[in-house]
DNA sequence: TGTACATCAGTGAACGCGCGTTCACTGATGTAC
DNA sequence: TGTACATCAGTGAACGCGCGTTCACTGATGTAC
């Protein structure tokens, strides 16, 4: 499994795993196919076996490589806001609820993506999906200042995840936006009060 | 489709109705297969399409009918509650955050167990899912005074639904009741302000 | 540098299985006389 | 009331299809001499 192999093996391995990483969060957990992944890294499904022990085994690795990929990026684009003055949370908040967010779900927060499916996973990848929960939480809880109460970081990760779920339903077009922007606004109003900023 | 019937076909329809809104919030929407609905209906597959056009048109239906009966649900057993002389939204806040609502998947909120599945519905199903989206953001709406702020009823569904799957995966056990608590705490401490309440 | 061989990533046909859907048939219900 | 017939909900076998998985084979890469 982690013997060490060849360049282009390693090399495979990557785009399958990308690729796995995209398609779960397109087309959810039960939506992902082993072809279709193997197609998509540009390679045919027999091959798979020779990466994967599994579906399943390629669908742990993969929640796991996009919420690292989803973190990295919420990280970079919050840099940008962070430079200009914002506190962590207004830049956090205002990236994950952001449409840009919402439209790339493809690459975006998978707990946002998959939590329906995170529900009713069993044995592997529940153990993955709750790691990558707890990782969101740690995500917010990065952004607030030491003496916030305990418990606010959940609160503002269940309203992260509702409230882009809930955009992406309605649509940019028929109601997200503004489901967006109420979000934001609730948020902002609620958890960065004058003396709560870092 | 609608076309009187006898008795006897009406009480299967429902039976078979029944049985998919269980079955979509305890599976997803992936995940319900007709000859599995039909056996828990007690009938066999092969009468299934005497009673719906396609899969399709039985999840559509069965959204509607999984959002009606988990409304009732919640709204009755609100009751008690405001009967005890809490706001309604604290009634509200604490009986969808309540640990029985998280252990009921199969008969709890549908935008909470398939939340993610509707993100990527299409056609007649994306209708079905944006209109119980918007139900229950009504069903918070009604549980706020006349004079929230607009936005605020979006805001705490948000928060509802990502609160009640991040518990529901992270299990009872593992840290779920702890999210539930933070969550109904920040909300009611939020939204709950003297001169707020009804 | 060049040739011979071994290794191994990737190919594509094949498998079994489950699922949505169809259809000829059964048997119960209810109506007509 | 009793018999003959029509209606129709439900049965279960069968279909085609897509999917996860396996496997014998190919062809490229790289090592040994």
């Amino acid at each position: 499994m982690s013997a060490p192999r060849t360049a282009r093996h390693q090399q495979s391995h990557e785009r399958i795993l990308d690729a796995a990483a995209r398609a779960v969060r397109r087309s959810g957990i039960a939506g992902v196919g082993v072809a279709d992944v193997m197609k998509e890294a540009g390679l045919t499904h027999g091959g798979f076996y020779a990466h994967f022990a599994s579906r399943d085994a390629l669908l742990a690795d993969a929640l796991e490589h996009a919420a690292d990929q989803s973190n990295a990026r919420v990280r970079e684009r919050m840099r940008t806001r962070l430079d200009a003055g914002e506190s962590p949370l207004r830049a956090l908040v205002s990236e994950y609820l952001s449409e840009t967010h919402m439209d790339a779900l493809e690459l975006g927060c998978p707990v946002a993506a998959v939590s329906s499916d995170m529900q009713r996973t069993g044995e592997g990848l529940r153990e993955v999906a709750k790691s990558r929960v707890r990782g969101l939480a740690r995500l917010v809880e990065d952004t607030l200042p030491p003496d916030a109460a305990s418990g606010s970081a959940w609160a503002i990760a269940a309203s992260l995840v509702g409230a882009i779920q809930m955009a992406r339903v309605l649509g940019a077009d028929s109601g997200g936006r503004e489901v967006l922007q109420a979000c934001r606004e609730a948020l902002l109003a609620q958890y960065e009060r004058p003396g709560l900023q870092t």
